[in-house]
DNA sequence: AGCATACGTCAGTCTTGTTGACATTCCAAG
DNA sequence: CTTGGAATGTCAACAAGACTGACGTATGCT
């Protein structure tokens, strides 16, 4: 893509040079691709009574098994009025196990049932399929630039998370 | 990042093979990213009456002037009634203009007022200045791999729909 | 004339975010 | 030991923004 045309940016004296046009297209690339990646689970979720919401407390519950709420609260960024509604229903529907601290009781330990899992596998495994097939039509080099400007992208905080959680499963 | 670990994914006889583990990390890092990148513009529209969705119709407004509504629909992929409530409210208050089609009286184009293109300024502005910090922090062949990564990512006819709008632009 | 298209709108619902108020639990200072 | 503040989680009410469905109007095309 664009193989002939002049590059999309150069280095000069180690300095990047970008114009507007070039970061509005980084925009819109972001926009559409974002739509891509939660299409999957969307149409899946659809069917069922769930949305996004659910699947990113089960996704993260899947990658963190006993995570507290407060803990979840702070990697999905919303509050914890907004968690508990989506908590509530899949606790309810079995799909989530909710289990009292043992030091301190205030907490609430999370982890997925048996079924809880079967949807995380479902859902990931839809989403996994578009990303596999992204990052082999793009190539291991793209795919390690894709990562770099990500995550330049996240707000610290959530860099924190992010590479907390890549390290605790290596 | 990474630099001294085993590489992150690998060929052999051109066929590119990812763990679930690399594909996850790529899924995490999308959703971290996202947030990142909206969140400047959100804080900017917070303080007004208007939200994330004023500020996709504008950026295309501004992107493709004299579109119409049927053109905008297709690329914000929201149903027209969504649509209309937020076109709506911007032409109440005078920041898009719609004029009746020439050739087509059907159809409305819809234009940036002054105001108008003042709003997209700033929440572009905030957008790109956390892009280019992004683009300047990965490196040239970062920012390459990651358009690339991000274009083998959309759906078909969102690939179709960002081409055309790059193209358009040169 | 008749059907299709483009747009606008009304009404109702759903998901998911928000604030505010409140209950429970923990901990530390008096 | 008690008590008050902080942390954690729950309930209730509301708002934004998406959706569907139905309908109306103007226009275009055959």
């Amino acid at each position: 893509m664009a193989e002939g045309q002049a590059p999309a940016s150069y280095r000069n004296e180690n300095l990047l040079f970008l114009t507007d046009e070039q970061l509005r297209q980084g925009i819109e690339a972001m926009f559409f691709a974002y739509r891509g990646f939660t299409a999957d689970p969307d149409r899946i979720l659809s069917d069922m009574a769930y949305g996004r919401a659910h699947h990113r407390a089960v996704h993260f519950i899947n990658r963190a098994p006993g995570t507290t709420v407060n803990n979840l609260l702070n990697i999905l960024g919303v509050t914890k009025q907004s968690l508990n509604r989506v908590l509530r229903t899949l606790i309810e529907d079995g799909l989530v196990e909710s289990r009292v601290g043992k030091a301190d009781k205030r907490e609430r330990h999370l982890y997925l049932t048996e079924e809880g899992r079967a949807l995380e596998q479902t859902l990931s495994d839809a989403q996994r399929a578009r990303m596999r097939m992204a990052f082999r039509d793009a190539g291991p080099d793209a795919v390690a630039g894709f990562r770099r400007v990500l995550e330049a992208m996240m707000d610290k905080e959530m860099r924190f998370a992010y590479t907390r959680l890549k390290d605790n499963t290596p």
